[in-house]
DNA sequence: ATTTTTTTGTTAAAAATTTAACATTGTTAA
DNA sequence: TTAACAATGTTAAATTTTTAACAAAAAAAT
């Protein structure tokens, strides 16, 4: 893919992968952009056109077909072949995750947890085994982790980090509420939940008062 | 506040004054906008710029006054009175949350969780005692929540949306990676783990390409 | 005392993203 | 057959968001 996606779209693709699966098994051959819109909760322009960029052209009156364009989104965000995944921090948040993966049949694996806690380690859980802090340098590297999901207290966040990129990770995603830094090449996205709820809080502020 | 703020910068306040909490706590009275830039990876215009919407005004060479900034930053993201929330779904992610939330002196409390587990019923996990999802409604009504946090599996999820709209809720935050509807008086923020770990594989498929 | 430096505040420009407008074309209906 | 309709695909406009440019002023350096 040479293209230039905007990022956006990107996420948007995402979605409506997950969204077609669904109607997929639900039986479902076609669709039209105003159902994926709907189901989005965005406009069905923004759909037709995020379809256009990615050069995806549907059937006229029939829609498009949900087969194809799970495929066609897969060749675009997905790589050819499986990529591996670690979870760092066993956690609630950290098994919840896994929990969420398991059994989804993905291109990205969650092939390895790690956690300081000794009661943790060497056991599995949903499947992943739990490996201590201390091996996830060799580990990542023999498994060859390419990406790592942080969910450890943000009090050891930035250690980590530091650990990821030593181990030669290419890509985290950062659920602690510290931000962390990391060199350019190591592609990094950071969520917090707290700034989440802080922003709907606010909206539901803003909304009471305008009314 | 009569201002009109953008979405974003409403997100960045909300880390800006994590930021800035931090560094209260250090010891540090004063900040500048590029130091609040470096910890947010973003630029020092951007900073000074979203300050400049709310109307805050630092001192010449000396940077911003963080004691200062934390208040007016409430002020305008906070509600006068704390705001009560509640978890639906006390899963490994419901108890993430109310871990995360636990000891924060926030004007956002978690007063509630839910589920359908009866073995989790009647208990506190964290402080925060857990009710069946029978009583939502009543109970919602009864603690005053305005708003609700969905991290109930995704097969549930448009029935819990549903049920919190009938109980009046006022915003709700969906972590399942199902979307739901809801009238638009009631804010609805989504977000979706699946949709940024895709996202972070495909800019590392990205970059591992073009170089 | 004057110059340089550093940092803020703000206007203007640029870039990214969304929305609107509309041409096109099968399909259905009159 | 012809007209109306309902959907896609695409260009253009509008909006939102970010970045750049630069004036102003306090502090530091000369």
């Amino acid at each position: 893919m040479i293209k230039n996606l905007p990022h956006k779209t990107i996420e948007r693709l995402s979605q409506y992968r997950r969204a077609l699966l669904i109607c997929l098994d639900s039986g479902k051959t076609h669709i039209y952009s105003h159902e994926i819109a709907r189901i989005q909760h965005i406009t069905a322009v923004q759909v037709r056109r995020d379809l256009m960029l990615i050069g995806y052209t549907g059937t006229l009156r029939k829609g498009y077909n949900v087969k194809e364009l799970i495929d066609l989104i897969g060749q675009i965000i997905d790589s050819d072949d499986g990529i591996h995944v670690a979870i760092i921090g066993m956690g609630n948040l950290g098994r919840a995750l896994i929990n969420y993966f398991a059994g989804k049949r993905s291109q990205l694996r969650i092939v390895a947890g790690f956690d300081i806690n000794p009661d943790k380690i060497g056991n599995t859980m949903s499947g992943v085994p739990c490996f201590g802090i201390d091996d996830m340098e060799s580990t990542i590297q023999k498994l060859d982790i390419r990406i790592g999901i942080m969910t450890v207290p943000a009090d050891f966040a930035v250690e980590v980090a530091d650990k990821l990129v030593k181990s030669g990770i290419k890509g985290i995603l950062n659920y602690t509420p510290k931000p962390v830094n990391v060199p350019k090449d190591v592609y990094l996205e950071e969520y917090d939940m707290i700034t989440s709820l802080e922003k709907v809080a606010f909206f539901v502020k803003m909304h009471s008062e305008t009314e």
